[in-house]
DNA sequence: CTGAAAGCGCTTACAG
DNA sequence: CTGAAAGCGCTTACAG
C-alpha cells in the first residue's frame, strides 16, 4: 500500500503539500498540484482511513441505525429501499456506510459502541420511538446526526420526514368522500412517532367531515403483515365499511385476511395502506395507498448529514416531504353515498 | 474520550498493560486485570477504532456487499434477513458492517475503495454472478473473504451456500411424483450462480424422471415479482401443468399473471416457488416452496469469515447448507396421474 | 505556496 | 508479568 510519504518523495514534495491536495486545500501551486495528482493516479493511491482518523480528520464513514422491534423490516421493503437510498447518496458523495440493526441490548452495548466508535463522522438515526436511549445520547454528544422521521423531543435537531399527518388525512378523506363511515384504522406501534401522525391524520379527516372517533375501531399493530391479519380479524365483527391501514403491509395482511373470512374487497369492505410500496400495484385488488419517496428521503439524510459534518456551523435542516395519493381498486365507491351518521 | 493512557494512570500501570487487558492478553496477572477492568468500566472507556487500526492491529470491521442488478431486493426480503444474519452475527462477536450495494460503476470505484480502505478485516460477498470484478479483485488480494453462493472459479475460496441444486431436484420431483409432466420453469438471470444451480436441479429432476427438458418451458427471468408475471404470460400459452419457479418473488409474480388470466391454481396449474420467505404462506394460495436458512447463512459467513481474520492460518472453509421441501396448497394433485409423455 | 515537526491513541516487539 | 519506546499514516498549526 502506498503512503503520502511515497508520493511526496516520487513528487519531489513534502508530505504536508500531498496532505493538501488529497484534501483539496485550494492553496497549492496548480502545476505542483497536478503533478501530485498525476503521481497519486499512476500509483493509484488511497490514503489511509484510519489514519486520516487518527490525526484528528474526518473518516468519511457515516452510520445508519435501525431500531429493532421494527417486524416490518421482513414484510415489506421499506428499509431496503431506505438503505439504499442512503447506500446511494453515500457513494455519490465518496462515504461509506457502517449499519446497525438493533439487537435487544439496543441500550447498553450498541450506543456505547456507536457514540465512542471514533470511526463514525455522523449519524442517520432511522424510525424512532418515542424513548430511544441512542437519540438522548447522541444528542449529549457532539456528533452531528440526522433524524429520518422527527421526534416531538428533539424538533431542534435535523430531520428528514414525509408529512405523513397530511397523508392519512388525505387517504381517510378520500374514504369518506367514497360515501363510507365504519372506517377502522389498523396502526404501527403506538411508541412510534410515525404512528402517531398517521393516526392524527386519520382522526383530523374525521372529524373534519363531522364524523366521531370510535376508539372500537382502532387497533394497535406492529406493521407487519402478521399484525394487519390479526387487527383485521378482531374488526371484522365490528363491521368496519373501509379500514385505513396504517402500512401497506398491514394492508396486505387485513387483505388476507378478509380473504379467509370470505369477504369481498371493495364490495364488502374497503382496505387502503400506506407507502406505496412496490408490491402495493400488485396485491388483489390493488391498493389503495399514500407514496412516500423513501429512497429520496435516504439520500437527503445523507446530505444533510454531510453537510452537518463538513460545514459544522450549519444550522440544523428539517425537511417534510409531500406525500401523494395513489388511487387503485381497493376501495369502491359506496353504492348509495349516504349522509354522515353522526354530527 | 478517556484513553488507555488514563486508564493506565488511573489503575497505577502502564499503558501497555492496560492495552494486554483490552486485548484479552493471558499474560497479565489476575489481581491487575481484575483492577484495570474495573477503572475501564467505571469511566466506560471504549479503545478508539481508528487508532487500534493504525497501530497494526485489526479493525474489526467486515465489510457486506452486495451487488447491483439484484432487482429482488425490492420484492422480496432474501437481503433483509440475510443482512439481519450479518448483522447480528457482528454485534454478537463485537465487530462492525460496512455495506455496499453496489452502484452501476461496480467495476471502477467501489472495488478499490473497498480493497483499499485499509478499515475492513475481511470482506463478505453476496450473490455472486459469473463475472465478478471484485472478486477478482479480492482474490488477488490478502484481504481475507468469504463468499455466500460459491463460485465455480473460486471453488477453493471460502463459502457458505445453500445446496440449491438439490433444493431445486426435489421441489420438481414432487411435481412429478404428482403427476405433472408439462412443467416449466421461470429462473433468475443466466449469469448468476444460483440460477445455474436451480436450474440443474430442474433438469436432473426431469431427467431422474425420464422427462425431456423442453425448453420453450424454460424462461429466463431477474428473481422480481414483475419478471415473474412477465414470464408467466409468456408461458401461459405454451400451456404448462405446473411452473417451478427459481425465488418465491417469481412465484408470486407468476400467481398474479395466472390470477389475472383467470386461472385457477393449482386447479387448472400448479406453481411452486423457492427460498420459503416469510410471504409464502401467505399468497393466494400458500405456495409450496424450498426453504433455505438465510439468516443462518449471513451468521455463519460472518463467523467464517472471522475465524479467517483472526487466525490467518485457518484453511479456507466451505459450508453448504440443505434444504427443505415445504408443501402447501399451491400444488394440488393431478386427478389422473398419467404416465410420462415422453421417454 | 511549502516544509519541518508534533501529535492523534493505540499495538508490539524488546528488555528486563 | 510489566514497562519504555518506536511506529502505524495521516493532519495541522507554525514558520517561513
Amino acid at each position: 500500500m502506498p503512503t503520502l510519504e511515497e508520493i511526496a518523495r516520487l513528487a519531489g514534495v513534502s508530505r504536508s503539500t500531498v496532505s493538501r491536495v488529497v484534501n483539496n486545500d485550494p492553496k497549492v501551486n496548480a502545476v505542483t498540484r497536478q503533478r501530485i495528482l498525476d503521481v497519486i493516479k499512476s500509483i493509484n493511491f488511497q490514503p489511509n482511513a484510519a489514519a486520516r482518523s487518527l490525526a484528528g480528520g474526518k473518516t468519511r464513514i457515516l452510520g445508519l441505525v435501525i431500531p429493532r422491534g421494527v417486524a416490518a423490516i421482513f414484510t415489506d421493503p421499506y428499509f431496503p429501499l431506505l438503505v439504499q437510498g442512503v447506500s446511494s447518496a453515500c457513494n455519490a458523495h465518496d462515504y461509506s456506510v457502517m449499519l446497525w440493526l438493533d439487537e435487544p441490548d439496543y441500550e447498553r452495548r450498541t450506543v456505547r459502541k456507536i457514540l465512542n466508535n471514533e470511526l463514525l463522522d455522523g449519524v442517520i438515526l432511522a424510525s424512532t420511538f418515542l424513548e430511544d436511549p441512542l437519540l438522548d445520547a447522541l444528542a449529549e454528544k457532539k456528533l452531528p446526526f440526522v433524524l429520518i422521521g422527527r421526534h416531538p423531543s428533539y424538533l431542534n435537531a435535523s430531520y428528514i420526514d414525509v408529512d405523513n399527518v397530511n397523508g392519512a388525512f388525505q387517504i381517510v378523506s378520500h374514504l369518506i368522500r367514497l360515501g363510507y363511515r365504519r372506517i377502522a384504522a389498523i396502526t404501527g406501534q403506538a411508541s412510534m412517532v410515525v404512528t402517531m401522525d398517521r393516526l392524527e391524520g386519520y382522526k383530523s379527516a374525521l372529524k373534519g367531515a363531522g364524523l366521531a372517533v370510535d376508539h372500537d375501531l382502532i387497533v394497535e399493530s406492529d406493521f407487519s403483515e402478521d399484525g394487519g391479519y390479526l387487527s383485521m380479524q378482531r374488526l371484522i365483527p365490528r363491521h368496519p365499511d373501509a379500514v385505513f391501514a396504517a402500512s401497506d403491509a398491514l394492508a396486505a395482511g387485513a387483505l388476507r385476511a378478509l380473504r379467509d373470512a370470505r369477504l369481498r374487497v371493495p364490495d364488502d369492505i374497503s382496505v387502503v395502506g400506506f407507502d406505496d410500496m412496490p408490491f402495493a400495484a400488485h396485491t388483489d385488488p390493488p391498493l389503495t395507498t399514500v407514496r412516500q419517496p423513501i429512497n429520496r428521503v435516504g439520500s437527503l439524510a445523507v446530505e444533510t448529514l454531510i453537510d452537518l459534518v463538513e460545514n459544522p456551523d450549519t444550522p440544523p435542516r428539517r425537511i417534510i416531504f409531500p406525500t401523494e395519493l395513489v388511487i387503485r381498486n381497493s376501495c369502491g365507491t359506496v353504492q348509495a353515498p349516504q349522509t354522515a351518521r353522526e354530527a
